[in-house]
DNA sequence: ATGAAAGCGCTAACAC
DNA sequence: GTGTTAGCGCTTTCAT
């Protein structure tokens, strides 16, 4: 690690100018073809590596993006690594963000960018998303994970698209996936294959794709001449609230006949709780969930759910980024996603 | 995006110079109160975002790691937005590299450190992971995945961490899996438990991890005074040259008790090999793995392998690299991180 | 075809 | 406590 070589040491090396050794990497062409071979030479005798950061500052862009994601991704980790050894249930990994996640590295790599993740020190004046936002030329963040006035600040630095979460917001771009309908086939599904009158619904209205999804489940129960009833209040990563909404359902009379869950994982929360408290799924009662993550594939019973196209999720925020770092204007309105029911044991199938 | 601030124009519109600002931001301490909240207050109404790479030029130092994978990752890809819609198999998500790079992501964002992911711009004369390595403060790679003479060469300026792969490389540090001894476990299991005599490696031995494996298996099949068979080639990434090396062992009379696969990946391989050769797993033959993926508990049977610690192999590279960059030797010599047997159904169990 | 020189945005002495 | 200034390593006109 002694001294880094840099464009000088090379250029010395090479008895040329450091002009001559930047044109060497960028434009072979432009180089007499025995100076290009003198410098080439040169450059892999001293270990040469040129620095991406330096090159970022004169050019006005280093090539490459940043995502952003929540920071509950800390708590996913085994805490010891005997732990690590006892093959996961898929709890934990790999959840709705990380198959995103997997898109977006994927798009990254084909279109020659390099991906930046999650950030550094959290100076209290330098919030980890800025962090990021401070080394790429453009920023993908799932909605929530960053608070929205820091996104609006950064947004005028380079372009943001945000996963999830509202659209018309003026700063940031969203990729949409339509969860409205897919709702909709679900419990078209629980009602006319297995003929279940007595819904609930869990999950927070107020996040906007939850919103969308409690849209579908209300628009066609109402269709089928029923009343759709509130949504009971849960969140994704909050296991125990989850359970705090489930357990008095369970103590119905009738029981219900299914809880339509607004993610995957609520919708394991809510298959333990009932299975707590002595009950079976889907016998004694339905579950459903969303997202289509692996921990529904593994679990007792098996989950019914939508699925996501999750990947392309993350690769439709790759190239929408690209697009308007390159200047090119986002196609309008916005193209939704769409999704597809995953049929599992979990719903009386 | 107009025209992205900095610390020209915060100090500027703050009336103070672009020192302050700097201070402001790093040191807030040194800055008197007053010209604190009007630096920051220009900051925020300017949507000032730092430049990382700016800073990490004028330091030396950026916050980042790099992590850089297969580029095998690209054909791991659905091909369309349909094919995303179904349940995937995991057979493609995640893998092995995949939980590793979970680790490495966790640990990196625990210590304060950004992550870059796989690389940009292959011209000619800047392979990827000369790319990548421009970026960071430290890299982390594959074994296998890049070229060593490239590795080399970047190792002469930041310090570099192997996954896997020989040790005692000069320059590359290695984190190390001990799964002589599990595969020892194994083939215990195999002949105490299940009495099978007759036993087939699968796997390249060339490559230094798998011969660890191979070690293992030859040694205890040595105690038990059999003969250990020299391994069949095969590749984890490659199912068809699995499959060639499969299906003559098939037709074998009697048929080998079982196929001992250096991963899974080949496992799974094996096991639809054997499946379309109209046999059964285990009943037939059994077959085991290695590494412990997703993909082997969804499959059918479940998989019997072992189980590697592999979010700790990542987050043990992230602290050696840091520790390498602070200037702190690494301990001598390095620790084996221990891998455990992990029972399914394809080996009879 | 090659070199000289002016930045890119920030940090860190050192001076005031 | 705050300002001046010299780089950090590279790209990129503009000359030659």
């Amino acid at each position: 690690m002694a001294k880094r070589p840099t464009v000088y040491d090379v250029a010395e090396d090479a008895g040329v100018s450091i002009a001559t050794v930047s044109f060497a990497f960028a434009k072979p062409e432009r180089v007499k073809e025995e100076t290009l071979r003198t410098v080439l030479a040169s450059a892999a005798r001293l270990g040469y590596v040129p620095s991406a950061n330096a090159r970022g500052l004169a050019r006005g862009r280093v090539g490459a993006l940043g995502l952003y994601s929540f920071d509950y991704l800390m708590r996913h980790a085994p805490a010891a690594a005997t732990m690590d050894l006892n093959p996961p249930d898929g709890r934990l990994f790999p959840l709705y963000s990380d198959e995103v996640q997997r898109g977006v590295e994927l798009e990254c790599l084909t279109k020659g960018y390099a991906l930046m993740l999650g950030a550094g020190t959290s100076s209290p004046h330098r919030p980890p998303i800025v962090d990021v936002a401070g080394r790429v030329d453009g920023l993908i963040t799932f909605a929530g994970a960053a608070d929205p006035k820091l996104l609006q600040q950064v947004s005028r630095r380079i372009p943001v698209i945000q996963l999830g979460g509202e659209t018309g917001i003026p700063w940031a771009h969203t990729v949409l996936v339509d969860g409205r309908s897919a709702v909709r086939d679900l419990v078209g599904h629980l009602l006319t294959v297995h003929g279940h009158r007595d819904f609930v619904f869990i999950g927070d209205r107020a996040i906007p794709e939850i919103g969308q999804r409690y849209a579908g489940f209300a628009e066609r129960l109402t269709e089928a001449g029923l009343t759709p009833p509130p949504p009971l209040p849960s969140r994704p990563d909050h296991d125990e609230q989850t359970a705090r909404s489930v357990r008095p359902v369970l103590t119905r009379t009738p029981l219900p006949d299914v809880l339509v869950c607004s993610t995957d994982q609520e919708a394991l929360a809510a298959i333990d709780t009932v299975h707590s408290a002595g009950l079976r799924v889907p016998e004694d009662i339905a579950v459903t969930g969303f997202d289509g993550i692996v921990a529904g594939r593994l679990s007792e019973p098996t989950l019914t759910t939508i699925r996501q196209p999750m990947q392309t999720v993350g690769r439709t925020a790759v190239q929408m980024v690209t697009s308007l770092i390159d200047g090119v204007a986002l196609p309008e309105p916005p193209v939704a996603l769409e999704c597809r029911v995953s049929i599992g044991h979990s719903c009386g199938c």
